[in-house]
DNA sequence: TATGAATGAGGCTTCATTCAT
DNA sequence: TATGAATGAAGCCTCATTCAT
């Protein structure tokens, strides 16, 4: 188990892709945009009226028109940057020495990690929550997402976890299943917590740390 | 690791739930059930319409609102049964009798349940699909959701994992902790194939056993 | 100068063609077309709004849509079969015949036609008020008028001039120079009486003859 | 028929009127009539926005509204100027004078003034066809055309072709219909290869002559 | 004078639902 | 029971026009 580690040392190299890109908005299409937030992420995309968000907005109907050219036009330009960023750090060339370099451990790496995006996420929560619900309907949304994913989160993760191996650290099962594994148990323990039970109170840290816990154990080489 | 085990004890005691209940139901109604299925799979419900689920099933749009007072009855009805059928077998109070006495091992238990439960999940895929979109949106699916989750799956899941905990079987973390891990790693499993990469070709039996090796590593007593 | 004719026989030969077509609409799909032809007649196509063609159909709106995908389907729907009704006359294939057979001479042919067509384009004189509107506008418009005009209109007329030519009854000018000049001089006092001067009091039959005067002694042979 | 006559004396008794009066335009002004002349005559006034003009012409949007009221007045500062200087050489009051004294024949006079016409329309082609259009719709237009037309250049025209028959050298047929005989002759000739047939290759001399020949036959006392 | 963001009325179209047949 | 024409509210979007800068 990890001492306790700074986090710092990952925000550092993450720090200019983590911060936010969304430049020169006007005040009003600020205010769209958060509250097409609000709308889509509380009914769907597709309950959502462009007239509701208007009035949530503050703005007249046209004025949303004027900024985004179609309703799916509004959603593609909120989900679609939140993508590559909740990603991004995953995508880094030098992520796997950052891992050998920084951190003691492999679980002090992960769970540095972890928080980090855990923090970024909660940010983020409807936003991500809109995502997860539109990418099955979006195709523009399917793209990007295994764009993102499918050639390059995936590869970077493979690299890792094959080191791992050859390094004797982990169990000989197959690759995919192992990254599958890790993955949708993290993945898991995101949505647990914010999605289907966002009021259950929880000590963020301990669950992290034993959900750490259990995928090492549950991938270490016995 | 258990040999191939026959999956038939499982279907013993789920088979009178598992049977499909719909009963009575005119051929149209049918037609417009499958039809309905199929558009609000592929479009969500909130952008389907009646008129194209009508015309899908060969009948009248007025037909659908002789059987369905509403859109959205129509989908409780798909929905509804659904979950309580997808659930069904984690809620038999002989649960964990059967599986002390019919199974020789934990993993040849939790194995022959997951068999069942895919295969299960494997024909009503779409209905599964329409079912996870809506539930944030549909108070009536949260609703039975809490019920069925929370209050039975959760705590029959509960008490299995301290009975083996008791038995110093598994690790002494949290029993949330330790839930949560072994439902997402599986969840996770099936939604990765089934919805996140639905084309792609994989042994399902290996897919399996890899991960209830690597749940049971994760929370084997060290 | 031709003696009084019946204009019966002309129409023997074009009765089953100029008779409508139009069958089997509903009684609300006949108000619907009926107000479109008023208020696309009075303001033009693109300045008319399905809202006042409802309302002056005593229909709800949506009920346009029912019978009609677009407006613009509705406007096609109007126009196109007019274009060829209005046409058909000088498109059969005993044109030629009926002229030598029927008529002692080319001027009584000549009146016979146009009373007919003149008879014909009064009674649907909006609809053709609005093709001629929306012909430059809508290429669907344009290249029906393309197809008969100028594939099967102009090929008859061709013919029928270049017979009376062969006969030395016509001038030896090109034959495009005659047809566009005998045709524009017709049409022109169709638009002069029926468009452009819609309230001045005119002896039809006068006119006409006149205007045939005048054509036949500008295309005789000197 | 005329020997080829220089055009020029025509045009020296209309110089000071053809001679455009677009005075003192700012040069974004001048942008923003072209743009509406482009956007206006290719699909129709009703179906031009004031954006896309704005656009075309490279200003703002609010531009437009600084120089013209409302869009209307754009389209009537437009055509309404067109509308006289298109009329103006039939209009003076020397023209029969000009005619008998400095043309040997009455077809050398009219082909003159056809030529110039013609060149005249040639170059405000896409304004005129933008008036034809909304004359129908612009009660101002309407106004003003019969003001032009209905108390000018009919009485001009009238007064000619009277003069004609007091010679002995037009048919006696009604003054009214040979005047609407050779003017929609003539305008059948423009419209056919300007508008109808913009893509057709043809001399417009011979095109003239011999509508002109057609006309002078078809009017001749027999 | 010129800009262009903002407006809001109005346009076309969709759609769940009703009801007479 | 089944139909499908009809409804009208609501949705998305366009556009002429205004106004603060």
């Amino acid at each position: 188990m990890p001492q306790q580690e700074p986090v710092e040392p990952v925000d550092q190299w993450i720090q200019e892709i983590v911060k936010m890109s969304d430049e020169k908005m006007t005040e009003k299409q600020l205010r769209i945009v958060q509250a097409a937030v609000e709308v889509f992420a509380e009914k769907g995309y597709a309950s959502s009226s462009t007239s509701e968000i208007a009035q949530k907005a503050g703005v007249a109907e046209g004025t949303i028109f004027r900024h985004y050219k179609t309703k799916k036009e509004l959603l593609i330009s909120i989900v679609s940057p939140m993508m590559s960023k909740l990603l991004a750090p995953f995508v880094l060339n030098e992520f796997k020495e950052v891992l050998e370099t920084d951190y003691p451990t492999l679980e002090d790496f992960l769970y540095a990690v972890a928080v980090n995006r855990m923090n970024f996420a909660r940010k983020h929560l409807k936003i991500i929550k809109i995502m997860l619900q539109e990418i099955p309907f979006q195709p523009m949304l399917q793209k990007e997402f295994k764009q993102h994913i499918g050639t390059r989160v995936f590869k970077r993760f493979t690299e890792i976890i094959e080191h791992f191996k050859a390094k004797g650290e982990v169990v000989d099962l197959p690759t995919p299943a192992l990254l599958r594994f890790a993955s949708t148990a993290m993945i898991g323990l995101f949505i647990t917590h914010f999605l289907v039970m966002p009021g259950a109170p929880w000590d963020e840290e301990q669950e992290i740390r034993h959900t750490i816990t259990l995928i090492m154990n549950g991938m270490a080489a016995k």
